[in-house]
DNA sequence: CACAATTTCTAGCAATGCTAGAATCAGGAC
DNA sequence: GTCCTGATTCTAGCATTGCTAGAAATTGTG
């Protein structure tokens, strides 16, 4: 059956086109700019084509969040294993995180913001790359999130919950910036500011 | 002029009207239920009045999410009057926080998600309401934003600088909880976690 | 080549934000 | 009271949106 084979691969190609167009789409122009009418264009089919695809306009945002929480689970990864020092790599992975969501302003969104149906924190149902993502974010936090040698000051929390909060911090900084909420030059110094506390680095007596 | 006086005092009414209107139908059945036809009817005028009132939809969302920062800013101002301690402050504002985006998701998403034109700290052209809620995040955190006699870890960041980094946490806390993308009863945990990050207290040397 | 099944498109629906122009209403002059 | 003028409000409609039914075209098979 070559002739259903090739069909098939021809389908998977072009289910990839609309995402990808997509997501250029969205990029470029906001995702306003994304109708399925000129989605249809954009890939040189009808709109029809598009929901033989996907459920709904939603799929196609959901398709392209995941493929985002792709890229981030892997730009995330590589920023903390190419760091020196476990301090170095929280550095690197908090910068990671901002620098993607500053480069992809539309798919940061797709994957934050807008209303995807996806559920988050549930093992059974939550999409593979976005668990990836989030397990590279309580991988450079460590096994000992608090200072080392103090004791926990609240019975051992562990490491996903600061993994959280750490997460949120930087997703607040991303999204006010990114949405005009607050200014963009002041993002590295506000970067170094969360370092500094969860790190709790620099001249602290320990 | 008592006539044109009335006049202009039932446009204000109206004014209200709307925007009221257009914040309860939000939060009782989201924005997407939000129509220029559902909150004509609402109001029981036709849609041009809307228009009489407002430029276009973005300058109604714009009314609610503005009356909404003036609910927010007293909200933290009598959580922050109310403490007994600087640190009591410091958790008491932050509990205020999420108390009032988890009480008012639409409002609140208004204020910090939707694309309302809104110019955030720039002196001149933000709104009063907006400022003064940022105000009362820098007036809990005080002068001395750091372990007082431990020397700042680098170079004397203004107490702006820590709310603003304060503020982002906590909206990252309250955004990702109420899009689903964190469990919503893990909420006191992390919100717990980020307290003592940042307030530097518990069992700490120091 | 003719037929059947699949794929694709054309054309259209209901709903959206917004607006032009008609209809209505108020207030004042006589 | 009666008409006129100006402001106010509504009806009706436009272009665009997401989505879909049914026609048309294409493909593979006997």
């Amino acid at each position: 059956m070559t002739a259903t084979q090739r069909r098939e691969r021809d389908r998977r190609l072009r289910h990839e086109l609309i995402v990808r167009t997509a997501r250029d789409l969205a990029e470029a122009e906001g995702w306003d700019a994304v109708t399925t009418r000129r989605l249809a264009d954009r890939v040189e089919y009808s709109q029809p084509v598009l929901y033989s695809h996907f459920e709904n306009k939603d799929a196609i945002v959901r398709a392209v969040a995941i493929e985002g929480f792709v890229d981030l689970a892997a730009q995330l990864r590589s920023a903390r294993l190419a760091a020196a020092s476990p301090d170095a790599a929280i550095r690197a992975v908090a910068q990671a995180y901002l620098d993607f969501a500053a480069a992809h302003p539309a798919l940061y969104e797709a994957m934050f913001s807008l209303p995807i149906d996806v559920r988050f924190a549930s093992p059974g149902q939550t999409p593979q790359p976005l668990q990836d993502s989030f397990t590279q974010l309580v991988a450079v936090l460590g096994p000992t999130p608090l200072a080392p040698g103090a004791g926990e000051p609240f019975g051992a929390p562990e490491t996903a919950l600061l993994a959280e909060v750490y997460w949120s911090a930087l997703h607040g900084l991303a999204t006010l910036t990114h949405r005009g909420r607050l200014p963009a030059p002041g993002q590295p110094a506000r970067l170094g500011l969360l370092l500094a506390l969860l790190t709790k680095t620099g001249p602290a007596p320990y």
